[in-house]
DNA sequence: TTGTACGCGTTATCAA
DNA sequence: TTGATAACGCGTACAA
């Protein structure tokens, strides 16, 4: 076998404390201290062992550093996948932020699966980190593999999706003010039947929205008519379906808070394919600021969900958690405040000229 | 302080093997014989000792696994962001290959900063993951960092984006492929002027993408025209400016191939604007296959990058390399196939009846 | 200021 | 089949 020329160049083992100590004919404790800025460490001997670190490319094992403190600087992260939009965003602010804090995140998904997510705990506690960020799966009903994080003290904070009880400490988006804001926003556009089409209401999330939606018409003084509230998957078809039902009624609805940008899509298609004009004839507003809601035509009115916020907010949380080192510390719920961002399928009123459209991004 | 009901219940040290073996009053050795499945065990010990195990909850600590052993089951991953559509995917790809075959992953963005992207290979490289996946931010040009990970003997395999060099492991889209196949499609649908949304030309997949439209421009036996060509920075912004100069043109194009789906986004909404049909007057194709092109109206015709594909055949790939073990190994790129997804925006000839639109998912 | 010695939890080697 | 022992790389109490 003829050699490449740049093939496997001589596998260098790590160079380690030892190497270096043995290099310079210390002990490996003066290596230590020189590395980790010690204060009894003399300013020339630690110059030579920093520059010879240097020169060999010296890392330390994060490993036996692990071991040996008993505290790695690793994070664990559990979503149900890494799709779509929510969760790569939240994800994508929870590793920025842990990065800036020194730590580095390990992930796993749950696809939705307990069983699943409890080995997926297993697995971060025998990797050592230093806590866990978990969203829960839509299947996780039992809690125990939860509690065997807390049974270990490793902190444990929770993002959008929480198991139920109030002494967990999680981060979530208020849900209910995001129904509320953009129901109140449609009122205030001149809607007077607002229909809702809701999410399965097992999941805090819908109901949250569903609530404020409700309560929205009640301050408004507004009646809740059961009928026009649709209970779906939040697919596109689901909303384009209900859409076509509530447009077929004697009396429909001049306004429709969506509980999910998607649903918000098929109505605006269904209503557009029936030649009703949207926002004139029928105002809409979805929720999670998808990317294609600007899309659209007209663009639409949504929810934003504040998502990187919501990772920065859990990894804060959670490095408290960890600084105070298992010293008793009251459970804390984080709310995020919802951004109603207001576009084109909802916005019926004349603006100011200079302003056409607000939060149009 | 009064105590709380379900306050922080005494932080249990997690369960040794040592634990183990003193409560059976046998030896470690034995114990880790057990657990790992070793030839040379009793039947009935092996028995009580994983009774034990389960009854204690015991997890192995794979740090001081390995440590010892030199390898962790832990894969690196480095990608620039985690946001947007095709890397989220590819990373979900990943994680799922990586567990399946019994590795986690730990993830960096180098939110596309050399720097960043050197102290994430070092970060990994202590963290003693047993390979590395990488897709290479925009500002590396040296590639020093990486020749380090190979020095250690770690296998190394990019996806997507890599450095220059055929000696690497790589996972890659036939972009060319790409561009060839979705301008063939609009010249087999009648076009006769098909212009093109370039990308900047330092990056391979655009420079790929491109030279796949001329190619098919050439096997047509049709001219280039450099004034169809607009290097612009993908946006949907520049797609519609360009869409509006081409469009002012004595003789404007019949279709456009964008090399990327916001790009194609905006020249169909300029076109549209402008009151020219699409596809009729214009046919579009798109790249990427991003969510929204089966939202817009017409959808949008495009090229699909094989995302979680590219996942799972980067993770084969290094797994491979992982067991060769540090044994010669002739660098390999796999290629994969994109899938031209026709749309609405595209299709201008009559299809069957029973099959309007191809592959609208 | 520097060095010695031990332990973190696991596994490989050798001996019994 | 089982056990004793050493080693992986690092950090720290203690001694010098």
């Amino acid at each position: 076998m003829a050699p490449r020329k740049k093939s496997v160049s001589a596998a260098h083992a790590p160079v380690s404390m030892a190497d270096l100590a043995r290099e310079l004919g210390v002990s490996m404790t003066t290596i230590s201290r020189a590395l980790s800025d010690h204060y009894s460490i003399g300013p020339e001997m630690k110059q030579k062992v920093l520059k010879l670190a240097k020169k060999y490319n010296y890392q330390p094992n994060r490993m036996a550093s692990a071991l040996r403190k008993g505290k790695s600087k690793l994070l664990g992260i559990i979503v149900p996948y890494i799709e779509g939009h929510f969760f790569p965003k939240v994800v994508h602010g929870i590793e920025t932020a842990a990065r800036h804090a020194g730590y580095n995140v390990i992930i796993c998904q749950s696809s939705e699966d307990v069983a699943q997510e409890r080995r997926n705990i297993e697995l971060l506690l025998s990797a050592q980190v230093a806590g866990v960020l978990v969203s829960v799966s839509r299947t996780t009903t039992d809690s125990a593999h939860f509690d065997k994080v807390r049974s270990r003290g490793l902190p444990l904070v929770f993002f959008d999706r929480l198991i139920a009880g109030d002494d967990v400490n999680a981060v979530v988006l208020n849900d209910y003010e995001g129904g509320y804001l953009s129901t109140r926003h449609l009122l205030a556009q001149g809607c007077r039947r607002v229909a809702h089409v809701a999410g399965p209401q097992n999941l805090s999330i819908y109901k949250n929205r569903r609530q404020g939606y409700l309560d929205a018409l009640r301050y408004a003084g507004l009646p809740a008519d059961e009928a026009l509230i649709g209970y779906t998957d939040m697919t596109q078809a689901a909303g384009a379906e209900l859409a076509q039902q509530w447009l077929a009624l004697p009396h429909p609805p001049d306004g429709v808070f969506a509980a999910g940008d998607y649903s918000a899509l098929g109505v605006l298609q269904e209503a557009e394919r029936q030649g009703r004009r949207v926002p004139a004839d029928l105002a809409i507003g979805g929720f999670s600021n998808e990317t294609f809601t600007v899309i659209t035509k007209p663009t639409i009115t949504t929810v934003d969900q504040r998502c990187e916020e919501m990772g920065q907010a859990a990894v804060r949380l959670l490095l408290e958690l960890i600084e105070a080192n298992g010293a008793p510390f009251t459970p804390r719920q984080i709310v995020l405040g919802p951004e109603l961002l207001v576009r084109g399928s909802s916005l019926r009123l004349q603006q100011p000229a200079d302003k056409p459209k607000s939060a149009a991004k």
